[in-house]
DNA sequence: GTCTATAACGGGATAGAC
DNA sequence: GTCTATCCCGTTATAGAC
């Protein structure tokens, strides 16, 4: 109430959730500005007001939705290394990841979607930030080498990737509504990267 | 020269080739009619002598894109199946659903990429021909089961999910030119799948 | 800051000549 | 079977009133 002086944030914010909504099920070039300025309940020319183009719009959407997930998984990770061994570090990053598509909106959904077919001038100011994101992971796997949890001989690039893909894949699939929580599911990929499905879990405690 | 005394059938051909070539590079809704005229080498307007719209010749790459790719799985599979352990017959369905992806062109590309944000209609046309192949896959993993080669305490369908979801995803970033071939891509997914990545390869081939 | 109106353009699809 | 020409509609973005 008070720190909130002006409407123009909330109007401006409400302009980008729509889009990343309208982004995230029908895709980029699917959405029209004339929709986007609906699900913010204004008219298409208002938003010319806060953004100069389309472009700038889904530009600024992939920007936070990487930085946001990248932000939280950084916290998860310091946060969980204090005290706790590899295993429960790389678990917090899969959870955390998992919960930036589910959670905390449509934003992470839209760049994952939809980064790959977006305009290149786009692509290229967001490959920085995805950068940093990964070797964020590429750091987390190196140290699990380090500590003996990983095996040397394992390709780590092509690890992370492949880790990667099985999470935000589930966007193709998963319903935070359905039968699977996202614990259970962050846990089966856990296993799945560490352990394999070819050995019963039970040991998987007595390491965690 | 013989058998096809046709041109219609070549036309056919190129507009498809051309619309799933579009349709990856840059997605659906982003690729116009005239855009995959000129691919296909003709004008507009000759392009609904073959389709009676846009969305007809999306449903169709798309049904292609799954068909075929199942076809061939279904047949590595079997010709597996009558020699090879179950690690064998596993590789042989991995490398043959990447392979779909880079060698057989587009199609199952399109499908995949643009599957979600597709026309309702389309979607459902397709869902069949999606639950045939993913029996498919369900019934290998079955089989390893019964043969002891997965654990029994593995949810089958969230691991069948993990694992397709790892070798689609590979379409963000896997280029055949690039470092990697497909073949050690099967086998870096095949070792993460059964094994994980928390002990050395050895064991592997004692196994196979 | 929001609106209405509209410019400028490109989209899918059709008609009819050849 | 392919073309050109065009219809009609929706798109992004802008202009100017309020």
């Amino acid at each position: 109430m008070r720190s909130r002086p002006q409407k123009s944030t909330d109007t401006r914010q409400q302009i980008l959730d729509a889009a990343a909504r309208l982004y995230t099920r029908d895709g980029i070039a699917a959405t029209s500005m004339r929709q986007i300025a609906k699900g913010a309940g204004i008219q298409a020319g208002s938003v010319y007001n806060y953004f100069q183009s389309k472009d700038q719009i889904t530009s600024e959407i992939f920007h936070l939705g990487i930085s946001r997930v990248a932000d939280e998984v950084k916290q998860a990770i310091e946060q969980a290394g204090k005290s706790a061994g590899f295993r429960a570090l790389l678990r917090a990053a899969i959870l955390t990841h998992l919960k930036g598509f589910y959670l905390y909106g449509d934003y992470t959904a839209t760049h994952m979607r939809n980064f790959k077919q977006a305009p290149p001038k786009i692509r290229a100011s967001t490959i920085k930030i995805r950068d940093a994101y990964e070797k964020l992971w590429a750091g987390l796997l190196k140290k699990g080498v380090a500590e003996g949890h990983i095996a040397g001989d394992v390709d780590l690039k092509l690890a992370r990737l492949l880790l990667l893909g099985s999470m935000n894949w589930t966007l193709e699939w998963f319903r935070p509504s359905g039968r699977y929580s996202l614990e259970h599911m962050c846990l089966t990929i856990e296993r799945m990267f560490l352990d394999g499905y070819g050995k019963a879990s039970k040991p998987r405690a007595a390491k965690a």
